[in-house]
DNA sequence: AGAGGCTTCCAAAGCGCTTTGGCTATTTTG
DNA sequence: CAAAATAGCCAAAGCGCTTTGGAAGCCTCT
């Protein structure tokens, strides 16, 4: 069933059928209502290639998945896109991953907005001044980053969480906690969530005069054993921190079994807090002693990114708005008075 | 630059360099490579959404993704899409992701294939007699299932591991070790992979007369909770197993805790192996004890899954082939012979 | 009563590609 | 050497929708 066939069947012109059905002013309200009717009850659907092809618009959100034999996809992309489907189904809003070469991902960009694929597509994981960001930005393609980058002389539309804020709450608790050597136990050094975690946690020791020592922070990608790691040469130096903050639930996992392995308890000889994006899978709550962490649900900021790029599709978003969500900082048996 | 500006300047028809392009026969040698040869010279790329509304066509491969509040997506899901993306990556092989109420995926089947949006789908966690594949057969859209169904009485293309061969391995390696009482956590008992797994623990036990009773075989979704939940559980009865096998790592996570918690320790009391899907994020060599694993590459499985779905798409593949992958038996400290 | 303005509809021209059905030379065949 | 086959090309008809540019009919106004 098409148009040609339902406006025959209605003794009306594709034009009219058409434009009763997409909610313009010039047709009857009686003429509408029996288009409406008819459709409904043929069940017709327009074909979307064929929408497709003289709008140019597609109904698709896109997002390029930087692939390569070296190039793992975060473990956190599937809340987030939980949170994506949430809406998008709800919309009728399909995804489209075009998987790139992560270290060429400007030709995927292109094409995709070349060939009209997608109309929008999102970020993630954002760096200082990056480059897709500024490709996405001039050819012209509506988007939203999830995160934010640092250094343009333009602006643009971003949701991110407070990084900063979160980390500067939890470094501030332990220092009022007693903890003078604080350490850090980063993502990507490179991304910009993790500068903006670093630059909370220094705020809150400079606060009090403190500082964060070069050998007191770690930047690595964020698995069990790179925490692990990460945790056995901080506490294995002279000066081992007393505290430890963590970007990720699965690094703490690591920093969990570093901190047993050299005989240490927590909180006892060291208090851990680390950010919690809220798997389901994986709760602070049940570590072996409960984690304190700075959470925020990852899967609610993919449910608001489709809803603000679905906003943007249809002209109801405008401009370059940022917005970013405060982060709960959640105390748990985790962190204790420092040790004296 | 589309069509009819290249063969404009080309002195040609539209239809030459159509044929030309795509490498129709009738057309004479010298003219096709001055064709191609414009054609790369002026970037000309056929718009996607033209060719498609002429072929029916789109160039893309769909996954409907059950969504809803109360679904979260299991995280196994990103490993696999790594996959896919790196052989999609190579080939311009886009995936679309149609969000669906997890209750009613059937609506969002119909749709795409109706509206013709994608050239052929994936199904993955079939259960016996899944209604999504029978539906997908009857629409007659190419698929894959990852996985395997049971109880149809038409054959399909599959691509699965040998679930029940591995967990015969690990449950006959425990009963050689000695174990009489195994138990089995396994992952959501309505999916042929947990029934696979069962089926294999059971046979090998059998096969030296030995049973797995009803109150040592957990079926539950595979958290890090529940891994820790099923464990004490069983460990906390009469006769509690010597020995579990473990339908994921992340269960495993809890298991090690609630062993811990109880006071145990492997491999002492309790010998441990669990199936790994080898996340990048978590190994198993770096549990606290290193954890023997039936082990098998969802990534791998998932580049597998594209390249067949791509053959199938132009037709390299047909007919309902089914392909079974052995599973590597990986011992490592965890087991050990039956305590005393 | 004629001009101008609404309302409501339509025919037809795209959108950019593929594919059908010729048509004209040129080559092969009996 | 005429007839048949083949090679190489083209015009035009879709694919199914949106949108432009009218046009008819009916009011209102001067």
């Amino acid at each position: 069933m098409n148009l040609k066939q339902l406006s025959h069947m209605l003794s009306l012109s594709q034009t009219t059928v058409s434009r009763a059905l997409n909610g313009y002013p010039e047709v009857n309200e009686e003429t509408r209502r029996r288009v409406m009717d008819a459709a409904k009850r043929h069940g017709y659907r327009p074909n979307p290639s064929a929408r497709r092809l003289a709008t140019g618009k597609s109904g698709m959100i896109g997002y390029v998945l930087p692939t390569g034999a070296a190039v793992d996809i975060d473990p956190h992309f599937v809340e987030f896109l939980s949170g994506l489907g949430d809406y998008a189904r709800a919309h009728e809003l399909d995804l489209v991953l075009s998987p790139a070469d992560a270290d060429d991902e400007e030709t995927t960009y292109r094409r995709i907005v070349a060939n009209r694929q997608v109309d929008a597509v999102y970020l993630s994981s954002p760096r200082p001044a990056d480059k897709r960001l500024a490709l996405v930005n001039t050819l012209g393609i509506p988007f939203i980053v999830h995160g934010r980058s640092e250094g343009f002389d333009f602006d643009y539309p971003y949701l991110d969480i407070d990084n900063e804020g979160a980390f500067h709450e939890a470094a501030r608790l332990l220092v009022q906690l007693g903890h003078k050597r604080l350490a850090l136990i980063n993502g990507n050094e490179r991304e910009t969530f993790a500068i903006h975690r670093e630059r909370g946690v220094r705020r809150a020791l400079a606060a009090s005069g403190l500082t964060l020592g070069e050998r007191h922070v770690r930047s690595v990608t964020m698995t069990e054993e790179n925490g692990y790691r990460a945790a056995r040469r901080l506490l294995e130096q002279d000066e081992p921190p007393t505290a430890i903050v963590c970007s990720s639930l699965i690094m703490a996992l690591g920093v969990v079994r570093a901190v047993r392995d050299l005989g240490l308890t927590i909180p006892g000889d060291l208090s851990l807090v680390a950010h919690d994006d809220v798997f389901p899978w994986l709760r602070p709550e049940n570590f072996p002693v409960p984690l304190s962490t700075t959470r925020s649900s990852i899967r609610l900021a993919g449910a608001r990114v489709a809803e603000r790029l679905a906003a943007r599709i249809s002209g109801l978003e405008e401009g370059a708005r940022g917005e970013v969500w405060p982060v709960d900082l959640v105390v748990r048996g985790s962190v204790a008075g420092a040790p004296v």
